[in-house]
DNA sequence: CGATCAGTTGAAGGGTCTCAACGCGAGTGG
DNA sequence: CCACTCGCGTTGAGACCCTTCAACTGATCG
């Protein structure tokens, strides 16, 4: 609303843009000694991010940098300048917001083929922090070519309105988790969701592996950890998975996503099934009335 | 329904509450510098999304349609086959999600020269639905005509990238919102929240006008109907500010912003503790670093 | 082997949800 | 014009889920 364009480059402006890409990845050679490591092309990228081939290898030659991070390292500071887009090859990340009291609130998780930092444009600096929760690896996009490779080369743009579409459409699932007043439904809601980003990534969706700690999970749900581990007790409890510290296996599917879409209640809706005796570590489904509507 | 200009010009204000909405929009400044006269054009939508004029005059002839809408009116809902994006002209949105027992989730409160509907790109369908909180209008911009235009024009490009940059990171305020655990305290991120906003439009920031219902602010906020407005009483009673209905007043922004810092843990003791009015510094009891995570 | 951290579980207290009731304004139709 | 209805907003009271503090286990590490 205020600065748009004026951010980056806007001495260069409508005249720059007509410049050859080739000419304007100079910047490649600056970033390499930055510490990035080996070296990717362009099609590497948009065929992780399931680019149309024929699209491909019109541009299969121009060079992207690539960036490994070991688990725990910080892709970018939240408040840091922002010089780059990234794009996840391998591994998870995890994004957040530290408030002035230090609490640490995550804000998403993000995987394979996704995007990483574009909230950053727009802004100057990147309104949260990125660090890697394995070990992982980036294709980096400088601010600077992003604009220019979306206008020449049609396969990046598209890829690039197509992630960011997705990183928006993520965003509000997050809401979606914290609509759930029950902590246990919050949990469900996460775990379903995670199957389903797991079955996306050609990966068992009823078995996996929990990357994040429990406190992750904690902030990104909006409870205390202790909460989470209580919620992972009880969906065990009834039956809907089994759980070894980070090891999950979803026994009942489709019971879990029944149980996931227990939303508050909405006002004008009357549960009539009230069996106020049931209410301890019991029925896998239909407990708690209170918060369910009768299905 | 009583929809005002809130803002800088509380003179004209009570004059207008009769007046018919279209004739008070030809009065304000902002809109008449706008152009209401239906110039529906590619120009005017860079205009109002704040692009250079250099690059403006160059496809000023392009035509973009525009569509006006009545305060309740849907612009699409959830599920729908998506087939363009939205600029918001003038009016407010508020964008939801409906779960499969009713319940109505509010994702987001969108406002002037913001985009709607982007996180249908990539999927075929709107995952949310957006209606008019009041009689708004909006330029279209059909999904086919998109990828060429972001190409070809390169003022749009940037414009549709920072649009989409901005609206990532709303969402994740939406996410701030509701890491508070203290409905009070989330009331005041909301407000502060919208303040800035509004600043952001040229508007006042101390003195506005909600468009939305508490039931929207509540499922925005992820808490009862009535909670909220017991929010809004405790933010009275402390003295941060004064509200009439849908009319609020932010008495003391500076400490409202800080009780708006507070993260988790009795909101009680730091909007009590007003004995001494000038409680500006306050260190929010830290005694939550449990929930800072590794590093 | 202490030290630290992640994860689990228990007990107590408090904040929020739900269920009520009430006042108010707008739209409606007798 | 007025009674009526309906939705919005407010407030009170009780139930209950979650937070907090605490102790305990097991794993990793130097």
């Amino acid at each position: 609303m205020d600065r748009m364009i004026e951010g980056q480059d806007q001495g260069a402006q409508a005249a720059s843009f007509q410049i050859d890409t080739m000419l304007r990845f100079k910047s490649v050679a600056n970033f390499a000694a930055a510490g990035v490591g080996e070296r990717s092309n362009l099609s590497g990228l948009l065929q992780l991010m399931g680019a149309e081939m024929s699209d491909v290898h019109l541009v299969a030659d121009t060079p992207v940098p690539l960036r490994s991070l070991r688990a725990g390292e910080v892709l970018f500071h939240e408040g840091e300048r922002a010089e780059a887009i990234y794009f996840v090859r391998v591994g998870t990340f995890k994004t957040f917001h530290t408030g002035a009291d230090g609490y640490e609130q995550v804000l998403s998780f993000v995987g394979r083929a996704e995007v990483l930092g574009f909230d950053a444009v727009g802004l100057q600096r990147h309104p949260t922090a990125a660090v890697a929760l394995e070990n992982s690896s980036v294709y980096v996009v400088l601010m600077r070519d992003m604009f220019a490779l979306s206008q020449h080369i049609s396969a990046f743009g598209r890829v690039l309105h197509l992630a960011t579409g997705c990183a928006l459409a993520h965003s509000s699932e997050l809401a979606d988790m914290m609509a759930a007043v029950a902590a246990e439904v919050r949990l469900a809601r996460f775990l379903v969701q995670l199957s389903k980003r797991m079955a996306a990534c050609g990966q068992s969706p009823r078995r996996f592996h929990l990357r994040m700690s429990r406190r992750d999970i904690a902030s990104y749900l909006g409870v205390a950890h202790e909460t989470v581990s209580r919620s992972f007790s009880a969906l065990v409890n009834w039956g809907y998975l089994q759980v070894n510290i980070r090891e999950v296996e979803i026994l009942k599917m489709d019971a879990l996503k029944v149980f996931a879409c227990s939303t508050r209640r909405p006002a004008d809706e009357i549960g009539r099934s009230h069996d106020a005796f049931l209410h301890l570590t019991r029925p896998p489904v239909g407990h708690r009335e209170l918060y369910n509507a009768s299905l």
